[in-house]
DNA sequence: CTATATACGTAC
DNA sequence: GACGTACGTATATAGG
C-alpha cells in the first residue's frame, strides 16, 4: 500500500477498551488457565474494526507508566486508583500480543497518556490534510472531535461527532474542557469547583464563553452559592482544565506513513487465537487453521482438565464448538425490518409459521407492569432469528397518526391459543411468569400455555450474583446487540406515554425486536446450560416454578382491613403523644423521623457520650446507639426507640398494606426469582416476606393476614434447614448424630463447645451457641458475633476458636468454598447452582474477606432455596392428586403458607409436611413444623 | 417538581 | 470496616 494523498488514520484507544471490556465480560480463561477476558473483547472488537471500519492507517496507542506530567502539577490525578485487579494484569501484555497477532502497530511513550499520543496523532494527521478516527468512549477524548476527527464507541461501534458530544456536554467539543474543568471528574481526581455538575458547568461555558469568561464573571453572579464557590476554587478550576487538556504535541514514537495498513499474516493470527482459545473469532475471521489446529488444541484442553480435575470449564462464550456456531447464528441476521399483523389471516399465517419452526418466542406488551391488573395491548412472535412480527391491539393512535387496523384481543388470542396450548412447539419468554398472567388476564389459562422455557431462568440458573438477568443486559452481554429501550419508546417522567399511545410503527421495531432477541438468546444460552452442568436445576426446579409463583401471585392472601386501619389509627395517636414528649425532653421541636436532627440534638445539643459517626460524618443514631443510651439510662432516646417502631409499622406495613390491598380484600405480592446472588425468591410490591413477628406490636400486625371465613391458614417450615446442610456438606458427625437424634441443636453446641452436660443448661450459654451456629452460617468474624453477643471481639474469638476445635470439618468446608470461589469465581449448591462470587480476588482485604463470606454463605442460604423450591414445585400436584381445594399463598424463604377449607386443614398441613421433607435426601433427616390457625401469627 | 443517595429497620 | 440474603420508607440533596 503507497502513501495515500489524504490519509484516513485510526486510532484504538487500547488502554481505555483494556479496563471496559475486562468489567463488561464475564470472567474466562484460556485453555493454559490465564485469565483472558479482556483480551477476548479486544480480540472481537479489533477484528470487527479491521472487518468494517478500515482506514488507511491504523495504530493502536497504550498508556505507558503512571508518571506524567499532570502527577507533576496535581500530585493527586490518577492518585487513588486502585492497582489494576490481579485478573487484569496478565492481560496487559497479552492485548499487546493481540496487536502483534494482527500486524498492528502499537504505540506508547513512558510518561505519557494513550489519550496524549492519541490527540499528537490526530493533530499531526490533520496537519499534513488527513482525516482521525479515534476509537474510543473515553469522554476525555471527545474534546478533539471536530472537523475531520470523529470517535467510534468500540462496543456498539457507533459514531460518535459534534452532536453526539454536545449531547453529553451541552457545548461544542471546543469547549468542553471549559466544562469538565468546572464540573471536575471523581473518577480522576480532577477537583472542579464543588457544588457545579455537568448541567451548571455546560450552562455557564455557554453563558460566558470559557472558563477564564466564567471566573471573571462569578462576582457579579447571583445565586451565593456558586459565587463563593467559583470565587474561592478558580485556581482548582485552572489546574483542572490542564489536567483535561490533551497534549497535541507530543513527539511521535512511528511516523504517521509507519502506520500504513499492512496485511495481517493468516498463519500468525491463528496460532495466536489457537493460543488463546478463541475458537468463535477464528471461525469468524474465516482463518481457519489449514491443518492440526483442532487436534493440538483439544490435546492440550484435555491436558489442563485433567490437571483441574477437569471440573474449571469457564463461562466464556468460546466454551463449545456448539454454543460458538449458537452465536453465529444467533448473531447473524438482521434485527428487523419486522412486520405489523394487523388481521386474522396475517396471525394465522405466523401461527403456522410457528408450528412448522417448532419453537417461538412470544413477548406481551402491557399498559402496565402489574400483569394483575395490566391490559394486553399487543404481542409479537419470532419464530426465527430476525424473523418477528408484532400484533398490535389496543393502541390508540391521534389524529395524525391514527393506529390502523387492528385485531381485538379476543380475536388474536383465539388464534394464538392452538399455539400457546400446542405440546409440540415450545413457547420461549423472557421471564415467562409476567407474560403468563397477562395471558391469563387476557382469558388464556396460563396452566395451559405449555411447553414454557425462559430465557431469564435459563441465564439465572449459571450466572446468579454474576450480573443481572434483564433481556437487554442478556442481550448486550451474550448477542452483542443493545436493544430498542423501553423507555426510548415511552419518554421517561412527566413526558411518559402509556404504550397505548406508542405509534404501532414504532411499537413493532420496539416489541417485536423483544421477542426476536429473546428467541435468539434462547439459541445461545439453552446449550450452555448442559456445559455449565445447570440442565437438571432449570429443568426440574427454575422451569416448572414459574407457573406455581404465578398461580400464588394471583391467588393473594386476605388481610382483616379494618383491622389494619384500626392498627394505623392506634399507632397514629400514640406516635402524637410520643412526639410531643420527645420534643418537650429535646427542648425543642425537630423532625423525630430525620437521623441528621436527631443526632444533632442528642450530641450536639445534649452533649450525650457515646455518638458514632457514620460514612458521611454524620451522627449515627441506629438502634444500637439509642438502646446504649436508654441503657445508660437517658430517657430520650428511649421514647425515640419506641416512636421509631410504630413509624416503621405504621408507614411501612399497616398504611402501606392497606394502600395494597384490592377490594377483595386481599394483596397479591410479586415473587422476583432471579434477583438474588444465592438462588433465594424475593417479594415486592409489597414485600410479604418481611412482615414482622419478632415483638408483640409487630405480632398484630401479622395477626391481619387471615383465612377467609370456613378456611384456615397453614404453616409450615423447616427446622434449622441451613444448619443441617451445614452439618451435610460439611459433614460434621457430631452436629449429624444431634440432627438425627432429634436433639436441641443450639444446646447440643453448647454442651460440645463449652463443655457443660445437656442437662440443666442455663439460657445464656445456649444463646451464645445459638449465635455461633448462626455465625458460622454467615461466614463468621470475631468482631460480628462479639458485637452480636454484647462481648468484646477477643472473648468472640476464644468461643470461635473452641468451636473449630471441636468441629474441624467446619474449618474445611469454609477453607473449601474460599479455593473454589477464588479458583472458579463461584461456589455451587448441592444442586448445581452457580453462586458468583464477584470480589474474591480484591486486593483490599476488607472486600475480599466480605466476598468470602458470600463464599461460605451461598451454599447454605442456596442449598435451601433449592430444597423449597423443589417442594414448591411437587405440592400443587400433590395437594390436586389428594383432592384437596387448599392454595399454596406465600414462600419465606424456609416457610410455606397456605390456605385450606377448615376441614382440610390438619390433612394439608401433615401432606405439606411429608412433601417438603422428602423434597431433598440428606445425610440428616429434614424436619418440618406445622400450625393451623385463622390469622398468621396463629398459624406459625 | 423529579431523581438519586443515605440511613434505618423489618424478615429469614 | 467489622457475621449472609433481601425490600421499603423516610429524609436529604441535586438539578430542572
Amino acid at each position: 500500500m503507497t502513501q495515500s494523498d489524504a490519509p484516513h488514520l485510526v486510532l484504538v484507544d487500547g488502554s481505555g477498551f483494556i479496563f471496559r471490556a475486562f468489567h463488561a465480560l464475564p470472567p474466562m480463561t484460556s485453555p493454559n488457565g490465564v485469565p483472558v477476558n479482556a483480551v477476548y473483547g479486544f480480540t472481537n472488537m479489533l477484528a470487527r474494526l479491521l472487518r468494517e471500519h478500515v482506514g488507511t492507517h491504523l495504530a493502536v496507542v497504550f498508556d505507558a507508566g503512571r508518571q506524567t506530567f499532570r502527577s507533576d502539577i496535581y500530585p493527586q490525578y490518577k492518585a487513588h486508583r486502585p492497582e489494576p485487579p490481579e485478573d487484569l494484569r496478565p492481560q496487559f501484555a497479552l492485548i499487546r500480543d493481540a496487536t502483534k497477532a494482527f500486524n498492528v502497530p502499537g504505540i506508547e511513550l513512558q510518561g505519557w497518556e494513550a489519550d496524549d499520543l492519541i490527540a499528537s496523532y490526530a493533530t499531526a494527521v490533520r496537519q499534513i490534510g488527513g482525516t482521525c478516527t479515534i476509537v474510543s468512549s473515553d469522554k476525555d477524548l471527545m474534546q478533539l472531535v471536530g472537523p475531520g476527527v470523529c470517535m467510534l464507541e468500540p462496543i456498539k461501534q457507533t459514531a460518535i461527532g459534534v452532536p453526539e458530544v454536545e449531547a453529553k456536554f451541552g457545548v461544542t467539543p471546543d469547549k468542553v474542557i471549559d466544562v469538565q474543568a468546572l464540573m471536575g471528574d471523581p473518577t480522576d481526581n480532577v477537583p472542579g469547583v464543588p457544588g457545579i455538575g455537568p448541567k451548571t458547568a455546560s450552562a455557564l461555558v455557554n453563558e460566558f464563553g470559557t472558563l477564564e469568561a466564567v471566573l471573571a464573571a462569578a462576582p457579579e453572579m447571583k445565586k451565593s452559592k456558586r459565587r463563593d464557590m467559583l470565587i474561592e476554587h478558580a485556581d482548582a478550576a485552572r489546574i483542572s482544565r490542564k489536567l483535561v487538556e490533551l497534549a497535541c504535541d507530543v513527539p511521535l514514537p512511528l511516523p504517521i506513513d509507519d502506520l500504513a495498513v499492512r496485511e495481517m499474516d493468516k498463519v500468525v493470527l491463528a496460532d495466536w487465537l489457537e493460543d488463546m482459545g478463541f475458537r468463535s473469532v477464528l471461525t469468524r475471521l474465516g482463518v481457519g487453521h489449514p491443518s492440526g489446529a483442532h487436534a493440538h488444541r483439544a490435546a492440550r484442553a484435555a491436558a489442563h482438565a485433567s490437571v483441574n480435575g477437569g471440573g474449571t470449564e469457564s463461562a466464556a462464550p468460546t466454551a463449545t464448538p456448539a454454543q460458538s456456531e449458537a452465536v453465529t447464528a444467533a448473531t447473524a441476521a438482521a434485527y428487523g425490518p419486522y412486520e405489523t399483523v394487523r388481521t386474522a389471516e396475517a396471525l394465522q399465517k405466523w401461527v403456522s409459521m410457528a408450528q412448522e419452526a417448532g419453537l417461538c418466542a412470544v413477548d406481551t406488551e402491557t399498559d402496565g407492569l402489574d400483569p394483575l391488573h395490566a391490559n394486553m395491548v399487543g404481542l409479537s412472535l419470532a419464530t426465527a432469528p430476525g424473523k418477528a412480527c408484532y400484533v398490535p391491539l389496543r393502541h390508540e393512535g391521534t389524529l395524525e397518526e391514527p393506529a390502523g387496523e387492528q385485531l381485538t384481543a379476543d380475536a388474536a388470542i383465539n388464534l394464538i391459543r392452538p399455539l400457546l396450548t400446542d405440546a409440540s412447539v415450545l413457547k420461549i419468554f423472557q421471564n415467562a411468569k409476567f407474560d403468563l398472567l397477562v395471558f391469563d388476564r387476557a382469558g388464556l389459562d396460563f396452566a395451559s400455555i405449555a411447553p414454557v422455557d425462559d430465557t431469564m431462568l435459563i441465564s439465572y440458573a449459571q450466572s446468579a450474583g454474576l450480573h443481572g438477568q434483564g433481556m437487554d443486559e442478556l442481550s448486550t452481554l451474550h448477542l452483542g446487540h443493545t436493544p430498542i429501550s423501553y423507555d426510548s419508546v415511552t419518554g421517561t417522567g412527566r413526558n411518559r406515554i402509556p404504550f397505548t399511545q406508542v405509534p404501532v410503527g414504532r411499537a413493532t421495531e420496539y416489541a417485536a425486536e423483544d421477542a426476536d432477541v429473546t428467541l435468539r438468546l434462547w439459541h445461545v444460552l439453552h446449550p450452555t446450560l448442559r456445559t455449565n452442568q445447570a440442565l437438571a436445576l432449570y429443568e426440574q426446579i427454575e422451569r416448572p416454578l414459574s407457573p406455581v409463583l404465578a398461580a400464588m401471585e394471583k391467588a393473594g392472601i386476605a388481610v382483616d382491613r379494618a383491622e389494619l386501619g384500626r392498627l394505623s389509627e392506634d399507632f397514629a395517636t400514640r406516635m402524637a403523644v410520643m412526639e410531643k414528649e420527645i420534643h418537650e425532653a429535646a427542648g425543642r421541636e425537630f423532625n423525630v423521623a430525620s437521623p441528621r436532627q436527631l443526632g444533632e440534638i442528642l450530641f450536639d445539643e445534649m452533649g450525650l457520650k457515646g455518638g458514632k459517626r457514620g460514612k458521611a460524618g454524620a451522627w449515627s443514631t441506629d438502634s444500637s446507639v439509642l438502646q446504649d443510651l436508654a441503657d445508660q439510662g437517658h430517657d430520650l432516646p428511649a421514647r425515640v426507640l419506641s416512636w421509631r417502631q410504630l413509624a416503621k409499622l405504621k408507614s411501612t406495613y399497616t398504611d402501606a398494606l392497606l394502600r395494597q390491598t384490592t377490594t377483595e380484600d386481599r394483596v397479591h405480592t410479586s415473587f422476583q426469582m432471579a434477583i438474588t446472588t444465592t438462588g433465594r425468591l424475593s417479594s415486592n410490591e409489597p414485600n410479604l416476606q418481611n412482615i414482622p413477628i419478632r415483638t408483640e406490636e409487630g405480632g398484630r400486625i401479622r395477626r391481619a393476614f387471615i383465612a377467609p371465613k370456613g378456611y384456615k391458614l397453614i404453616s409450615a417450615d423447616y427446622s434449622q434447614i441451613e444448619l443441617r446442610l451445614l452439618a451435610d456438606v460439611a459433614n460434621i458427625p457430631a452436629l449429624r448424630e444431634a440432627f438425627e437424634l432429634g436433639q436441641d441443636i443450639h444446646a447440643r453446641t453448647a454442651s460440645e463447645v463449652f463443655g457443660v452436660p445437656l442437662e440443666g443448661m442455663d439460657a445464656l450459654t445456649r444463646r451464645r451457641a445459638k449465635a455461633i451456629n448462626f455465625g458460622i452460617i454467615y461466614g463468621i468474624s470475631a468482631f460480628g458475633l462479639g458485637r452480636q453477643l454484647g462481648i468484646p471481639a477477643g472473648e468472640a474469638r476464644s468461643y470461635i476458636d473452641a468451636y473449630f476445635a471441636r468441629y474441624p470439618g467446619i474449618r474445611d468446608y469454609m477453607e473449601r468454598m474460599r479455593e473454589q470461589a477464588r479458583t472458579l469465581g463461584y461456589v455451587l449448591t448441592p444442586f448445581g447452582r452457580r453462586c458468583y462470587v464477584p470480589g474474591i480476588q480484591e486486593k483490599s482485604a476488607v472486600r475480599r474477606q466480605y466476598a468470602e463470606r458470600q463464599a461460605i454463605n451461598a451454599p447454605l442460604q442456596g442449598g435451601a432455596a433449592d430444597i423449597i423450591k423443589r417442594a414448591m414445585v411437587r405440592l400443587p400436584h400433590a395437594l390436586k392428586e389428594a383432592g384437596f381445594s387448599a392454595r399454596m399463598l406465600l414462600q419465606v424463604h424456609d416457610e410455606l403458607l397456605f390456605e385450606a377449607p377448615e376441614a382440610e386443614a390438619e390433612a394439608v398441613a401433615a401432606l405439606a409436611r411429608t412433601i417438603m421433607e422428602a423434597a431433598a435426601t440428606l445425610s440428616v433427616p429434614l424436619v418440618v413444623e406445622t400450625g393451623i390457625g385463622h390469622n398468621w401469627a396463629e398459624a406459625h
